[in-house]
DNA sequence: TATTGTTATACTCTATAACTATA
DNA sequence: TATAGTTATAGAGTATAACAATA
């Protein structure tokens, strides 16, 4: 290992002052990951990261999370769905939704509805504001995903949802 | 909708004696996803999840996470790194690796050695033990990387490694 | 009996902030 | 003054179990 400026106990350099921090440093690539490189595992988790960290900055002004966008896409999409039918849809534990849909009624997005047919369960739909409101998480979405597109390439994106429809 | 046995408000069926809970039934496939079906962020978000649980699986005979893996394999390819530096390459808090150490140090499995550098850092090690039990998780890793090969296919998990190979 | 929505608990993970001992 | 490791706390997310109302 030759290295004059890398600190031989920590592998780290002393922080130049133009360098962003909150990726990796030149020192870190010099680290090996060994047989982690050959696990898609450990590579989905770092996609899943950065994916989910610029979706959030990316409708931070509207203050949606990924799993909020979810659900009220699949409740637009199905309107009068249980909360059960939702929760399994999306691969959410329904004692999770209770929540979610708390504060997404809170937020006058969505509303529960008595069902006719089962009293037991709700039939779930937008409000009208949650209509309106959906269709502009939508275009920051879209942008979201150009985001995506840039960073692994159009074909690379157009590849991987292929590859990972057996998972919707 | 043409429907005899779909509940008409919960879009669920009657549960089949035969039919595994864990995954979609087929009522869950009538329910439109929409345009999160574009969005490689929800595909790659299902695809982690079902690569965890079966890591989590294959490993559980070992009690060892993905996380607690990729950690001693870093340490174990790069002996002597301290936990700022393992923390930074594996993009996890140096906050929660403290507590990552604490449990694998108590299972022998890791050690922290005092740096003669810098006396403020630990310089990392695996134990003789720690060595010896980090070939028998990668066997298992790889028997885990194989069901994900036998998932996705062969050919698409490569393609999935080169695609994420700039998250490494 | 089984299911829906709900509440509650526990454990993991993430994100901070603060403290100490060093540098 | 800045950094390494630690401790503590709060917020998500996940996994359970139990309960009331209803099927």
């Amino acid at each position: 290992m030759s290295s004059h400026s890398v600190h031989p106990a920590t592998g780290t350099r002393k922080r130049r002052p133009g360098k962003s921090p909150s990726r990796h440093t030149e020192a870190d690539e010099a680290i090996s990951l060994d047989t982690l490189a050959g696990h898609a595992g450990y590579a989905v988790r770092r996609f899943q990261l950065w994916i989910f960290q610029d979706f959030i900055r990316t409708l931070a002004a509207v203050d949606i999370k990924p799993t909020q966008f979810s659900v009220m896409t699949v409740i637009g999409a199905n309107p009068g769905l249980s909360q059960m039918a939702v929760a399994k849809r999306l691969g959410i534990e329904r004692a999770r939704l209770v929540h979610l849909l708390d504060s997404l009624e809170r937020r006058k997005l969505v509303k529960r509805v008595q069902s006719a047919v089962d009293r037991r369960s709700h039939a779930l739909h937008l409000t009208a504001s949650g209509e309106a409101s959906l269709r502009k998480f939508k275009q920051l979405a879209a942008e979201h995903e150009r985001h995506v597109a840039d960073k692994i390439g159009k074909a690379n994106r157009e590849q991987l949802l292929r590859i990972l429809s057996c998972f919707a």
